[in-house]
DNA sequence: CACGAGGGGTACTCACGAGTATCCTACGCT
DNA sequence: AGCGTAGGATACTCGTGAGTACCCCTCGTG
């Protein structure tokens, strides 16, 4: 083997994922992703046989990097909520304020409608969200700190209100000021503990 | 003028529709959209200069039809609260099980984000939408049907639901059952009023 | 009953991008 | 040192689909 990068293939993906999130997956060549990443597409081909599987690739680096994100915040934290709010921050930071990331997620998605294989990795992917989620608010729950009856669906109405979120970040970008964060992480706490949480925690 | 259709742009428009509601814009092509309307590529081009112009006429179409629909439905309800109910069942119905609406919503939606001018249409849309929501929940709160402080607020949180639960039926086939929709309008009607609705009203 | 205008049909062009064939070359191994 | 292998580069093919050029034919008008 020459000078080769054993990680080629994950720079690949890391490549591929930032064009999509620029400009979403039909608009992206395979020489453009190759091209980021120093190399041509005559080497892309010898690591992914086609553009359908760095797509998938893509996906899954995605993934992989949110849930390293969430351990990499939650490891210094300790307290219920503290842990809660934070994760909720995170998300509102990257799925609902950062731009390239709601291309990507909302290109998953119209692919997910027409693919199955997407399909099944973001439903597991968005489980695995969901099952986190329910995980700390149960944690909140056993220190007295939300009124909700059923986590579960206090966690589904949550996630689904990002979704809106997401979509009105899209169309009214003056929420995504500093002030406009804070109220709509608080306004999703409210929906978890049925409570009113205002300001820093 | 020979034998013309002089409705032949809102026929290709249908047409377009239909047929992105199947498959996405992408993979949908100006001699399938002329095909289906019984005409080819030569006279299509006679109407819309340009694949583009044929996606924004689509969706055009396609909130002139929820807009009529919406009338129709309302048109012979007095009733507040039976008025906010039909027209949630209308949303859960098309927007939601709909798995043709959803995939054009979510096209719309990925293409607005690269599209200046499909943004603004899709954001004076979803304004026209809210309003009407906004209206209908005013018309309940003055017979004394809902609890919410803030109808707007709650109006936002209701349609951010919505996306949410537009994501899961498509992760989530069997949320398409009757009860189940039935249940998902009690919940957004609960949101909307802060009661508990179950069952026909 | 000509005639011209415009809707519609046919048959192209042309760019672009996925995928491929083939060569090159640096490195590990003996 | 020499050889084989695999990552990488170069230079193609080839299908596809948007857009175009141009012809035809019908119908309204004078």
């Amino acid at each position: 083997m020459p000078r080769t990068s054993p990680q080629m293939p994950a720079r690949l993906a890391q490549s591929a994922f930032e064009l999509f999130s620029q400009r979403g997956f039909d608009a992206v060549t395979i020489d453009e992703i190759a091209a980021h990443c120093g190399v041509t597409k005559g080497s892309f081909y010898s690591h992914y046989g086609s553009k359908y599987e760095i797509v998938l690739a893509a996906c899954g680096h995605y993934y992989r990097a949110y849930q390293r994100r969430v351990h990499a915040e939650l490891a210094p934290l300790t307290d219920p909520l503290q842990r809660l709010e934070r994760v909720l921050e995170l998300s509102v930071r990257t799925c609902v304020l950062d731009a390239g990331n709601r291309v990507f997620t909302t290109e998953i998605f119209a692919l997910a409608l027409h693919d199955e294989e997407v399909r099944q990795g973001w439903a597991q992917f968005y489980d695995t969200v969901r099952e986190m989620y329910v995980g700390l608010l149960l944690a909140v729950q056993e220190v007295g700190g939300s009124d909700v009856g059923d986590p579960r669906r206090a966690v589904d109405l949550m996630l689904a209100a990002i979704e809106g979120v997401k979509m009105r970040a899209a169309l009214e970008p003056h929420i995504c000021d500093r002030e406009e964060q804070r109220s709509i992480v608080d306004g999703l706490l409210t929906i978890l503990t049925g409570r009113q949480h205002a300001g820093r925690a």
